[in-house]
DNA sequence: TCGTTTGTTCAAGAATATCGAACAATGAGA
DNA sequence: TCTCATTGTTCGATATTCTTGAACAAACGA
């Protein structure tokens, strides 16, 4: 299986950054894993097929706001808080404290 | 012609002006509004073709980030600043705050 | 070894983006 | 008033991206 491409913090983009999290499913996965810590791609229960969900953690890897490694048979998805603050200072805690609760949900669809 | 759709502050959703946002051409022309002030569509120098920034301006209107009036010939637009923070405290200024000035352009593109 | 779990890849159809050309609305000038 | 230029929108065509089910690959456990 081909190695995971992730790009480095420096090429990571502004609006890179912004489409990813600008899809509902998208968003919820990032919510997710902000309130849950690491999980696998099967942790996102939602009405997608799961090669679309496959598609989403893919734009959400290689837009680097996640970092995916194997374990096992699964994917371990984090974060890359660390990297995201210190590339754009203030934008994802600004994000995550917008996103309500009842949300706008793709599991809700 | 027919008059131009705007959502109110209650519709506007965090995912929709993520979207929004996360485009290079779209992210430059709310920059050139919340540097200049109100400017019409003819402001924003690039090299897309007109109905493409016609476009890109209707999807910032449409998902709540600019308000667009007529004023004779052309359509003044302007970011709907306050309305955001009040949505969605916090989060343009994270935007604006992150767009470095030499940028990832549509300008440029 | 065989089956299960997890996730990717592929091919097809649906949706969206981009473009040039044509159009509509307004204003300026003869 | 009658052009003409300016500003944007709309339309049709092409290109790119999204979504899906089916097939595949890798790792684990019985």
């Amino acid at each position: 299986m081909k190695p995971l491409y992730h790009p480095n913090a420096d090429q990571i983009t502004l609006t890179g950054v912004l489409y990813a999290l600008g899809d509902p499913a998208r968003l919820e996965i990032v919510k997710l894993l902000a309130q849950q810590g690491d999980q696998p791609c099967s942790a996102f229960n939602c009405e997608l097929a799961k090669s679309t969900v496959s598609h989403h953690f893919k734009i959400l890897r290689e837009s680097g706001v996640i970092y995916s490694r194997k374990s096992g048979t699964q994917h371990l998805n984090s974060l890359r808080r660390d990297e995201l603050e210190e590339r754009f200072p203030g934008l994802l805690d600004a994000v995550l404290s917008n996103c309500s609760s009842n949300r706008e949900s793709a599991l809700v669809q």
